[in-house]
DNA sequence: TTGAAAGCGCTAACAA
DNA sequence: TTGTTAGCGCTTTCAA
């Protein structure tokens, strides 16, 4: 108390009781006469006690602290991620500590291993795990921790891992685009992986290209590399946009020259556009373009997130191309601003909420089975009994959200 | 070591030294041998030691970590801070944690009061303070850590803070719309306050009001209750457009019966317009509307942020208004989404970068000051120089980006 | 330049 | 039901 702070201690003696008899009164403990409690709670209060959860944690081991890395705060679909994950975490008594990367998997690396706080403090820790390196040994890099891995799509899982609907949401999403009559459909996200080599999908963009192919080859429709565009971040999406838009403007062309349908390939040449540059002031520029550019005149745009989408609408726009009236544009993810846009935005909507409670779920019952090393009388990766369970997998449901972006004329 | 993990006193005996040389050298202390350090590090290494940061911290009285609370993480304005705090923060060796209040000032209170981290481990704290209660003692809330407040405008300012440029950069963006043309400019932001008592305005959205209202007086424009809407989420946002284009749909009624021109204002009544509700499937619905809606012809909405100008934007479409082409809609913060979003948004760009490095050196001045409580002889509130820093304040820069939503025709 | 002693505040284990 | 003892791993202090 010397220094201001009471301690344990202090209340203790303010309570006239063993500061062990004060700990357990103040942590609810089973055996603390009920007059006992009153009294310590009462002493606590009126010293404006607070814990030091420093010490507390030196000496039990146990932090309650959960460490979630993400790659980046800043993003509509980390956002609502984290916002969800610490919604869940704190309602069951658990703190959530995030850590972004900056997509660096460097960095997170470095956050499951160097991180002085990680292996000691955190109880356990969630790991988005997009642009990590693959065949990383994740079990051992928390030292021991309980560990769930988001979205990794390990093909033999080696931790706990919570997985989207990846190949069976875009697989919905493109046969959606399909019912809604669009034949030339653009796919956003993964590079192009020739059907046969689709098999040995490993991450999640590589799933939903899987499904969005599938979905194209059950209707009778073409799969090829002059439909598939690299996107995943809203800069990406704009550039894939961009190229749509080029495609596009091209078969308008050859369309008014030669009266091609619209499931025509031909090569046009493109011309120049004006255009505003999105990031800063209203420009007038002209496009650069190659001679050779497929006209294709797509009328539909599946996206591997909506972040992509954003960015794809956003490139469509500088062409003076409009979605839903010109292209039909679907994402993945269901991220809150994807309801309040213009237009609206069609989205595979993934059950959040679910997959919160499946990861603290994997944590929580390891560190109930007493797999987390404390310093205590469980220390080490003993448990009651004696057993570590193996990685559990789970999946989470979707749904399919119709919104402007591929249906109503505004 | 009997548990798995080496210790200090692991690496010490490794490298033949003792505990207290093991730690200055790992800790790069000067008075280390640099034979001895070399020594140290490799043990360190060769049994892949890693500090415990909880008796680090428990001995030390310091943890480098830096406590942020903020509203939400969910949004594009708290995700762009977030994001840029923990930046600043990590590139000067210290740790953010962050934390959310979802918009509760009691779970703001409880954050700097009741979380046992609070005024025991965090080094400071960084507190965007929208919805806090007024009048809280908040020097002592946080038992006596270093607090910034960000953007609470305190009129005698109690502790450091760091300001959004909000008369200011409201009064710009009012002044840029007017000379962009627009006659009939709706407020979103803050419930309407009469001129008068604006000078008393005590919150940041308050301010941008009185910037907006003196941008408005100074071009000889009318200024009253009929032009201002709640709004500062996007859910309320999109209510705020809904009303406003239900004032512009009665003005063009009025329009067309009597050819009254735009910055006439009367009443009409209101039919019915077929709208998307954007939060989910499309639908016809009727919209109910009062006997009295006054007719106005906006053509241009200042909303005092860019969560509320989306809103609006999106509110303004479910009546197929369009932006800019019918109405020019200008926000403030300048989220990331500002710039991909279909029509971009124009805005008052603010610097954040700014504002995490003031808040940043606004705390590690004083804990360089020694103001931090620690278990070391500088204990308590003293410091070397035995006095304590009056609080700062300081505020932040803006820019007007000009894009989409104010200027082009798309 | 290095080391020994002490203890931060708490809680597990055991004793009363 | 309550209290005593010991020590988590580190760092401050002070001595060598």
């Amino acid at each position: 108390m010397a220094n201001g702070k009471p301690t344990l201690r202090d209340v203790a003696a303010e309570a006239g009781v063993s500061p062990m008899t004060a700990s357990n009164a103040l942590h609810g403990k089973a055996g603390v006469k009920e007059s006992t409690r009153a009294k310590v709670l009462a002493a606590a209060k009126k010293l404006d006690y607070r814990i030091n959860l420093t010490a507390s944690m030196l000496k039990s081991g146990r932090s309650n602290i959960i460490h979630i890395i993400v790659n980046e705060f800043d993003s509509p679909f980390y956002s609502k991620l984290t916002q969800t994950l610490s919604r869940e975490i704190t309602s069951r008594g658990l703190t959530p500590f995030i850590e972004q990367t900056q997509y660096s998997p460097d960095a997170a690396e470095h956050a499951l291993t160097s991180n002085p706080f990680s292996g000691q403090l955190f109880d356990g820790e969630i790991l988005h795990a997009t642009g990590l390196g693959t065949n990383l040994p994740l079990a051992k890099l928390n030292g021991g921790r309980p560990l769930v891995l988001l979205d990794a799509c390990e093909e033999t899982p080696t931790v706990d891992a919570v997985n989207f609907p990846n190949e069976e949401g875009e697989r919905a999403a493109m046969q959606y685009l399909i019912a809604q009559g669009c034949r030339n459909i653009a796919i956003v996200g993964h590079t192009f992986v020739p059907r046969a080599k689709l098999a040995h999908a490993q991450n999640a963009f590589a799933l939903r290209l899987r499904g969005a192919c599938a979905a194209l080859l059950d209707a009778g429709l073409p799969y090829d590399e002059t439909m598939v565009f690299e996107g995943g971040r809203s800069d990406e999406g704009i550039t894939a946009g961009h190229a749509i838009a080029e495609r596009i403007m091209a078969a308008r062309r050859t369309d008014c020259g030669a009266g091609a349908g619209a499931g025509d390939r031909e090569t046009g040449t493109a011309g120049t556009a004006d255009f505003n540059d999105a990031s800063g002031k209203i420009t007038g520029r002209s496009i650069e373009t190659t001679d050779k550019i497929p006209a294709i005149a797509f009328d539909g745009v599946c996206c591997a997130n909506d972040f992509a989408a954003f960015g794809v609408i956003r490139g469509l726009a500088d062409y003076g191309i409009h979605v839903p009236q010109d292209v039909k544009v679907i994402g993945f993810d269901g991220v809150t601003s994807g309801t309040y846009a213009t237009p609206s935005l069609s989205t595979i909507q993934v059950d959040l909420d679910q997959l919160a409670k499946f990861a603290v779920d994997m944590i929580v019952e390891r560190i109930e089975r007493g797999e987390v090393n404390d310093n205590s009388s469980n220390a080490g990766n003993s448990n009651d009994a004696g057993t570590v369970l193996p990685p559990s997998r789970a999946t989470i449901g979707y749904q399919l959200v119709e919104r402007e972006s591929t249906t109503a004329i505004i």
